[in-house]
DNA sequence: CGGGATCCCATAAGATACTG
DNA sequence: CAGTATCTTATGGGATCCCG
């Protein structure tokens, strides 16, 4: 299995990329997930999410209402409200993003744990 | 479920913190996926992964380290040989990037099809 | 061959203030 | 309440050179 030539890197157009590139960002993963019991408003995802400011959201929201995952809902009220809700295509995400979550919950500690054990920044050169 | 005050959000702490800052970043899943088929070298990385510079490899290597998730072998050999493999806690991992992947598989093609559909900014405000 | 050090640039992301 | 614009800083990440 090692015989690939320079032509031809095996993960350059896996599947794993375009993956990445959707959800490996600070915020995306937590958005959906904010999302995964149904449509909630702007301000309660701040709320919810806790850290997030309202310019990263909005454009979380954004990327991940042009890639098809969410829809947008805008009522015509005074004060405005707006909805989000996953897509079927967006509720399709939640089980792999619920599957991190509860891998986390398993092993974080253990994560940690080597954390601790190794503080210092390893320099194998050293 | 919307009666969270302001000392308590509800994502804050989440696992999903934790998943997220554990491989959201550009090379973190790819580098695991590219380990799960066994020991593999520094320099087959490269190859493998395409794209990705040995100064962020090492980079992601290290920190893969660190959490306890691959381990480094490094012969006493000229030239050199270092390998990479995973531990059993990060071969625990492999299984929700799988499922990212294999959700990008499927529906990689619909994602791009919003995009296409949707090619503008989408300022609502407008 | 593996990897550290340095320099440099592009982007991410927070704070703040303003608009409908 | 929801969203945008602007500014600023921190970080990510590439290129290059040098060392074991």
């Amino acid at each position: 299995m090692s015989g690939f030539g320079p032509g031809g890197p095996f993960l350059a157009d896996c599947p794993a990329r375009l993956a990445v590139e959707l959800i490996a960002d600070k915020w995306t993963a937590v958005v959906l997930y904010g999302l995964s019991e149904g449509p909630v408003r702007h301000g309660e995802l701040i709320e919810m999410i806790g850290g997030i400011s309202r310019k990263m959201l909005t454009q979380t929201l954004r990327r991940l209402e042009a890639h098809g995952l969410i829809r947008r809902h805008a009522y015509a009220e005074v004060p405005p409200r707006v909805e989000y809700e996953l897509t079927p295509l967006g509720a399709t995400l939640i089980d792999p993003i619920h599957m991190l979550t509860e891998w986390a919950r398993a092993n974080g500690d253990a994560v940690l744990d080597a954390l601790d054990a190794d503080p210092e920044p390893v320099a194998h050169g050293d």
